[in-house]
DNA sequence: ATTATTTATCGTAATATTGCAATATAAAAA
DNA sequence: TTTTTATATTGCAATATTACGATAAATAAT
């Protein structure tokens, strides 16, 4: 009835999964590409680029962090964000390993 | 409230989060696996092979079909499904480029 | 200590997703 | 044509996600 059957699934599966609903959100994939143009790290003026509130910003950025996608670390009375480089190269080897996977043409 | 505000973000993050949520399941993550698993182009024994009923399945195999991370044929009453290698390409490039994009250690 | 400044959390309304029984559809076999 | 087999669709009920105002928490500056 409507609910996840996490229970049916592995781990890894369920893991997974969960990665990539942290990267299921337009708000997020712009958090992301403004994380990669800013030369530095940069903290919360990622308000003052997207169109959202400073509170769904922030809940948008505990949920990239809880998934490892960004790293943040206190400064002073601002947090300073970056992008996890290591999860980005686990996603990439992820379809690397898949696309070499894929046996025939198929179908 | 509570809608996805799509309207303020560009087409490209809108398609990719979209492609990102048709990954976000841990059924639709199995489903991928079990394509790769097997040796050829399956059809419908997903169902025999994953805890889900028929219609849950198909729900699953519609979506991933609408964003081409698999491809279905149909062969007599049975439809073959195989993964679209384009789409895992795709992404593989995805994360390649982000990996590359990263400037410093950061934080 | 008081007042900014910055980020996080809570509560809630709107919407989207998930799962399945029931049913429909479509092609093959009898 | 009727029946079988395989897949899709419909219509819910349960749950999850999204957005934001209000407010809290934490540190810096005065």
């Amino acid at each position: 009835m409507g609910v996840s059957k996490t229970e049916s699934f592995s781990d890894n599966q369920n893991e997974l999964a969960t990665l990539f609903k942290a990267f299921a959100h337009p708000a997020r994939i712009a958090i992301i590409e403004y994380l990669l143009k800013v030369d530095k790290c940069i903290c919360g003026d990622i308000v003052n680029e997207l169109p959202l509130a400073q509170a769904t910003i922030s809940q948008h950025l505990k949920e990239l962090k809880n998934a490892n996608i960004i790293k943040g670390t206190v400064e002073g009375t601002a947090i300073c964000y970056c992008i996890n480089e290591d999860t980005m190269n686990r996603m990439e080897g992820y379809f690397a390993k898949i696309a070499s996977e894929i046996k025939s043409k198929c179908c």
